[in-house]
RNA sequence: CGCGAGGUAGAGCAGUUCGGUAGCUCGUCGGGCUCAUAACCCGGAGGUCGGAGGUUCAAAUCCCCCCCUCGCAA
């Protein structure tokens, strides 16, 4: 094993990979930092996050303050060479990015200066980018501002959701973080700045955003959709209920209707916007479980022939 | 005890108000029509109505307890 002591810090999925990554590539994680347990689903079970999962099962240390800013003496006291960080979901003081030998990196998803901020692969596909990828940077006071390390790119395929390329982006993030380990522990990499001209922002998804926009184009409301699938999916309301459209693929067939317009295709559903079919193949009614478009169809879609979703 | 919806055939649902033969659409199986079909026509199989208890001549339906699923909120 690697001696350099490292302290990972992140909190879901994405996150949890990295860390899974370094500890399999035998780098020496002495410690994990997360956000605390949340209460979480409908009866409030207190549920760890995946990373704090995944490090109480290695026998990983785990240090979870709840406000890092006032909180992160004895991060401080672990005396750490160096410090990675993936989707923490905190600002972290400067007292502790300037601590490790090494220095604090940070693995983001996407080719920064593009979309820093917390949901940089929602937005990738909302944004209606043909590509994306990882960045490996140092980390600065300032959100995802740091000196770019190394970069990987990937091209969005038009197929791709928020889902599918999130399990693509894992796979280079943790393919270009083994590949970089080595520059960074030896100090041998070239920072290279980010051009500030070409910062944009990723941030965090909002609730309102969830809500389907049907004032937007057929490709933009395709890229809302499909950024925002599987989780928490884009949702539009039909005969006063939340319907959430899981799964739909675009046509080339065109009606003159209504925007948002229900249609009966096939023996599936459609929406119509601007003027153009949309297929839905995967949708979720509320109080009931995802389902076909199909079987929604011979039950609770029955109706909804000519119905308008808003 | 955060709020709400739901559990009925392989799938999606109706029926529950007001108790009285278990229904619909799809799928499946068999047959027919057709050059052909995912289309159409005819026929069949498939259910201890989430579970336990109670009321009743009679419970999917009413009363009580439990289990599970999902939406919201965090």
């Amino acid at each position: 094993m690697n001696n350099i002591k490292i302290v990972f810090m992140g909190t879901p999925v994405f996150g949890k990979e990295i860390l899974k990554c370094l500890v399999e590539n035998d780098y020496n994680v002495v410690a994990v930092v997360t956000q605390p347990d949340k209460k979480t689903g409908r009866k409030q079970i207190i549920t760890p996050c995946p990373v704090k999962q995944y490090a109480v099962e290695m026998g990983i240390e785990v240090l979870q303050p709840k406000r890092i800013k006032d909180d992160f003496q004895n991060i401080l006291a672990l005396n750490a060479d160096l410090i990675v960080t993936c989707a923490y979901g905190q600002l972290i003081p400067n007292q502790l990015l300037t601590a490790p030998r090494l220095g604090c990196i940070n693995v983001h998803a996407s080719l920064l200066p593009k979309l820093r901020g917390g949901a940089p692969i929602q937005r990738s596909i909302i944004n209606g980018y043909n590509e994306t990828g990882i960045t490996i940077m140092e980390m600065v006071s300032k959100m995802d501002a740091g000196d770019i390390i190394s970069q990987k790119g990937i091209e969005i395929d038009i197929n791709d959701t928020y889902s599918s390329l999130h399990d693509k982006l894992i796979g280079i993030a943790t393919t270009l973080l083994i590949e970089t380990m080595p520059a960074i522990i030896d100090q041998s990499y070239i920072p290279i700045r980010q051009n500030e001209k070409e910062v944009t922002y990723g941030f965090n998804i909002s609730f309102k955003e969830e809500h389907i926009d049907l004032t937007k184009t057929y490709m933009e409301v395709y890229n809302q959709i499909r950024g925002l699938s599987a989780d928490p999916c884009c949702y539009g309301i039909v005969e006063a209920k939340k319907v959430k459209l899981h799964t739909v693929r675009i046509t080339d067939i065109y009606y003159e209707k209504e925007n948002g317009t229900i249609v009966f295709e096939g023996k599936g559903l459609g929406i119509i916007i601007d003027n153009r079919l949309l297929l839905i193949e995967i949708l979720q009614c509320e109080g009931r479980k995802l389902c076909s478009a199909i079987a929604a169809r011979n039950g609770v879609a029955r109706n909804w022939e000519g119905k308008v979703m808003c």
